[in-house]
Formats: structure tokens, sequence, C-alpha cells
DNA sequence: TCAATGACGTCTT
DNA sequence: TAAGACGCCATTG
């Protein structure tokens, strides 16, 4: 397991319930700027227990195969968070998390 | 090496 | 909005 999954394992715990981040914005706030595609891999192959579903396309659209097991249990895990979303989609105008940046600096050790 | 791959992002039509 | 074309980048065979 390489230190920027951890990284990454880090920012996406730090997203609260009810508010949604991009992959692009965890690679960011990770220090792994372009690195959009690493995150997903990370969520993919993580075992421990992360809010993976808190996670989105910069579109605002889930990113897993419509309709897949994966797909269901994310929209079904987003509304239990009292989120509405529709065709598999969010408002981020609405849900996405804007973290304080003096708070993230003291979460975060990097 | 090198081409293919992918839970992505940005721009253009 | 929606759909393509590209760009990006670590990983994989």
């Amino acid at each position: 397991m390489s230190h920027n999954y951890e990284k990454i394992y880090t920012v996406v715990k730090l997203i609260p319930a009810g508010k949604v981040a991009t992959y692009g914005q965890v690679a960011d706030l990770a220090g792994l700027p372009r690195r959009a595609r690493m995150v997903s891999k990370a969520l993919k192959e993580s075992t421990e227990s992360l809010p993976w579903h808190r996670i989105l396309a910069a579109s605002g659209k889930i990113s897993l195969p419509v309709g897949s097991e994966g797909y269901l249990e994310q929209v079904q895990r987003l509304r239990s968070e009292n989120i509405e979303i529709r065709n598999g989609r969010l408002s981020l105008q609405d849900y996405q998390w804007q973290p304080d940046p003096v708070e993230l600096l003291f979460r975060l050790d990097f």
C-alpha cells in the first residue's frame, strides 16, 4: 500500500456525512494534483471501511456503472444521508464539501 | 520498453 | 444538457 493511498484515505475520512467531494478535489487536498484516477483506484482497492460513496465525478454523477451493485449501493448510502439524487446525479452546488483551510491544516499532517 | 486501461477532468460541438 | 475527443498518470501485462 503506497503512501499516496494513505494520504487519500486520510482526506476521504474527513468528508462529513451529508456532503460529497469529487475525485479531483480529493486528489488536490491529498497533495496529488492531476491524480483523480489514482483516487478511484485507491477506493476500489481499499479494504478498510471508508465513506467511499461521498466521492463523485466533477459532473456530480456517480462514476460506477449504471445499475451495477456498487452504483445502487452508492445511491442508497447517499440518500440515507439525506442527499437528493436523481438519475445518478446530485447537485454539487448544494452538497459539495467546502473544507475550511485552517481546519484542514490541523487535520492533515502533510 | 510500450501499449492498454480506468469509480477522472476539461473543452468543444 | 449530452456526447466526443483529448489530456493526464499510475499501473499492468
